[in-house]
DNA sequence: CAGTGAGCGAGCTTCCGCTTGACTT
């Protein structure tokens, strides 16, 4: 649309993304024309695998909907330019973007040339336009193998899904590993047993230098297994002594993290500032569109020599020239391609910038690590002092930390993901003791300590994992993770913990030692994966008959593959040919001879009718049965009811299933019509003439509740109902004014109605009303349509998957 | 929103990696 499309331009360079071209204009001068093809522009069709399986695999290629425009832009663009500079990332991607430009526009190679530049300094461009070279067809066959083989493996095995387990599944290279992962962990913390330890911990007296008293606190250094062991400890410290025996000191240095790179932002993100990585991703895409950071999905620690300068001066500006220290970082990911820098600010003077809350955050998170990374290592002072405890033979520990010289510690402290043991990490100043001292006890603890169980995954540490595997890409992270969760085979949850009782063990001076139990919630969980049942189901049944396709080195192998290729080693096609051939017949052969997968499990016999008792994947979800179907005539059909939210295929206990069938639960009639109790979506209700009520949480017990309570329940609720209803109208009972929770509004056949703020609610007559909800009506006609839109995606989808689907029917509409 | 738990069968679902917008209560 920009008014430069008709002129005819001496040169047209093409990137890939339109910020990047915006920038790059600048650098290049008014002989220059940059565009943007906006990423990949062509795919695989997608009838018949957009492969042909009989002819060498030849990939069938289709400008993708939404960039026909583009396309024919660009065409017309490099119609009339001399040259055309295909100037897309030097990775696997970027040269098979160009090649597709090269293809789709009908370049002519006279007049077309190859450039690259890994970061987008003035320096680099015209450095690369110097230096132009060819298409490397090796490199674009090498992506062109990773394209086919993803969508064989995606295309064939997803319909092995919908056959044996459920329609509308699907399985690929990288969301089953994804899966597998969290499944896996799950059965890890299933079947983690805690293990006990006895830690003790006390506390002196000390007086520093200007006569001031102080605590110490030390650790003993080893933990008792057992309660006796430990209480015979304790009583022994009473009448001890408690010696210095060493004071040692060691330098430690730490050393800054390197820049961030898509997964990093995304962890740190995520533990600093409890950012999801979808959040993170666009809240960064918005960073780079206003110009303020680089490119942020990018696998490179790399920072530009531009950026070095800027860094140095900054910091010598800042804090002084003994905090800088400017350094080379290497990739420790598998298979980083390196096409751009790492994510840093553009402007490394500015500390701070405009925008959103959250933008700042993030800014200044990139900018703060960024800084630190050019800084100087902290220094450290570490002390133990050994405190030997009477003739027990053993002994405690104080360690303490000094920070001798702070550096990059100034700017940045990189988080972890260690849950629970943060006490035992933490730096405390120790006043100056020396050896021969002893020391006066105040008091010793000792505390039941429990193993950890594995930790769960969060989004951004299965990011990480991910990246260790050298599975998934920067620019594939967060979709892979709303795939896997839109698909329903993970959950991102939070859980309540569960009350622990620990053993405890006070001794202070003087006194005989105490005993008692104590409690602690423990086991909570933060936003956390979870597998559903169906995920289980699904991963199982892959690991089960494709174990080679999801097992956690898979993309290593055909990476390596790809490498042969890229180095014109291997023709493409006979790779996937030796891949595809035995994987196809695996695919035929589990069609055939496996049998459907429901995660059927038997959990024993319901003594009250002696039926079998078993939970199963149905159509709606996972279920408990009782009995079992048969064709017989008038056999009795089984019993049936859902799980309930937090109930699981694997882990649920007969006893559990069973009470699934004692609701709803009649309880009796009140005005003549009859109480049921259930258990629904929303937690345990009373339905009592078609209405609901909800029970009172942690008070009433579905199972227990008397028809006295829940007509008490049903009344309360009766005079809720009342509070909110302003106004009616006889003469309209299908009209409301309503209280609600942003003020009043118009209720109007189940429709609801903005009232607006000068107009009082109380005061509004019936034709008031009537004109209110017309203009309403009137006002937002794309609120109908758009409501429609999502109604019929409904209809079609059973998930949420919205997005991708809306996309589809828009496409097949403008067709 | 508070249930349902199939084969009277028509046609659809699905992959991974590049990119950005246009959607909504």
């Amino acid at each position: 649309m920009g008014k430069k499309t008709t002129v005819t331009e001496e040169n047209l360079v093409i990137v890939e993304s339109p910020a990047k071209a915006k920038t790059i204009e600048k650098f290049l001068g008014k002989d220059f024309l940059v565009k943007s093809s906006y990423g990949h522009i062509r795919d695989l069709s997608k009838s018949d695998f957009g492969v042909d399986i009989n002819n060498n695999y030849q990939p069938d290629y289709i400008i993708s909907s939404d960039k026909k425009e583009v396309v024919k832009e660009l065409k017309l663009l490099a119609k009339n330019a001399k040259m055309v500079w295909l100037a897309s990332d030097e990775d696997r991607e970027g040269e098979a973007i160009a090649w597709h430009l090269f293809e789709t526009l009908e370049l002519k190679e006279e007049n077309t040339r190859r450039i690259v530049f890994h970061e987008i300094t003035k320096d680099a461009i015209q450095k690369a336009i110097k230096n132009p070279r060819k298409i490397d067809i090796n490199l674009v066959n090498a992506q062109q193998a990773r394209r086919v083989l993803d969508r064989l493996v995606g295309f064939e095995l997803s319909p092995v899904l919908w056959r044996k387990v459920k329609p509308s599944l699907s399985a690929g290279r990288v969301q089953s590993v994804a899966v597998r992962l969290i499944v896996d962990r799950e059965r890890e913390v299933f079947a983690f047993k805690p293990t006990s330890s006895y830690r003790v911990t006390a506390i002196f007296e000390v007086t520093d230098d200007k006569g001031r008293v102080k605590e110490l606190k030390a650790e003993l250094n080893k933990r008792f297994d057992t309660y006796e062991q430990t209480k015979a400890f304790v009583e022994k410290c009473s009448d001890a002594e408690f010696l210095v025996s060493q004071v040692e000191k060691k330098p430690v240095k730490k050393s800054p993290a390197a820049p961030f790179t898509t997964s990093t932002l995304q962890q740190e993100a995520s533990r600093k500032l409890g950012f999801s990585v979808a959040q993170t991703m666009s809240i960064a895409q918005k960073l780079y569109e206003a110009g303020k950071i680089t490119y942020m999905r990018t696998d490179s620690v790399n920072l530009s020599d531009l950026a070095l300068n800027m860094a140095s001066a900054q910091i010598s500006e800042m804090m002084g020239p003994e905090y800088v220290n400017i350094r080379k970082y290497k990739t420790k990911a598998k298979g980083a391609q390196e096409a751009h820098e790492a994510i840093r600010p553009t402007y490394l003077d500015k500390d701070t910038v405009a925008g959103s809350a959250q933008e700042k955050r993030l800014y200044e998170l990139i900018w703060k690590r960024t800084i630190a990374s050019q800084m100087s290592d902290a220094q450290l002072e570490k002390t133990v002092i050994h405190i030997e405890a009477g003739n027990t033979g053993e002994k405690f520990l104080a360690t303490g930390e000094i920070i001798k010289f702070d550096g990059f510690l100034k700017v940045y402290i990189e988080s972890t993901d260690n849950e629970g043991e943060q006490e035992e990490n933490e730096s405390v100043l120790l006043p100056p003791i020396h050896e021969g001292e002893v020391l006066e006890m105040l008091n010793v603890e000792a505390r039941q300590r429990w193993s950890q169980k594995p930790a769960r995954y969060t989004e951004a540490s299965l990011v990480r994992k991910l990246e260790e595997l050298g599975i998934g890409r920067p620019s594939t992270y967060a979709p892979t993770i709303s795939t896997i969760q839109n698909r329903g085979y993970v959950e991102k949850e939070d859980r309540d913990g569960t009350e622990r009782h620990y053993k405890h063990l006070w001794l202070e001076k003087g006194k005989p030692v105490i005993e008692s139990e104590k409690k602690e919630i423990t086991g909570a969980e933060r936003s956390k994966l979870f597998p559903t049942d169906i995920g289980m189901v699904v991963n199982d049944f892959l690991v089960k008959y494709f174990e080679s396709i999801v097992s956690f080195d898979f993309t290593a192998k055909v990476e390596k593959e790809f490498d042969d290729v890229a180095l014109g080693n291997v023709e493409w096609s006979k790779s996937i040919d030796e891949f595809y051939k035995p994987f196809h017949d695996t695919v035929e052969e589990t069609l055939e001879q496996s049998e459907k997968s429901t995660g059927e499990r038997i959990l024993g016999v319901d003594p009250a009718s002696g039926q079998q008792v078993s939970v199963r994947i149905g159509r709606f979800g996972p279920l408990a049965q009782i009995g079992v179907s048969s064709d017989e005539e008038g056999a009795e059909k089984p019993r049936f009811a859902s799980l309930r939210k937090g109930q699981h295929l694997e882990t649920i206990t007969l006893e559990e299933a069973l009470d699934l069938f004692k609701l709803p639960r009649t309880l009796g009639e009140f005005e003549n019509k009859v109480v049921v109790i259930g258990i629904g979506r929303f937690g345990p209700y009373i339905r009592h003439d078609s209405k609901f009520v909800s029970l009172k949480k942690g008070v009433d017990d579905p199972f227990e509740i008397d028809l006295e309570t829940a007509i008490e329940r049903i009344k309360t609720k009766r005079e809720e109902d009342l509070k909110k209803i302003i106004k009616e109208f006889t003469e309209e009972p299908d009209l409301q004014i309503l209280n609600g929770r942003w003020g009043p509004f118009i209720k109007y056949q189940k429709k609801n109605f903005k009232i607006p703020k000068d107009k009082n609610a109380e005061e509004l007559s019936l034709e008031e009303c009537k004109a209110l909800i017309e203009a309403d009506t009137k006002a937002s006609p794309k609120k109908k349509t758009a409501a429609k839109k999502a109604a019929t995606v409904k209809k079609t989808t059973a998930t949420k998957k919205a997005t991708t689907t809306k996309k589809k029917t828009t496409a097949k509409k403008t067709k």
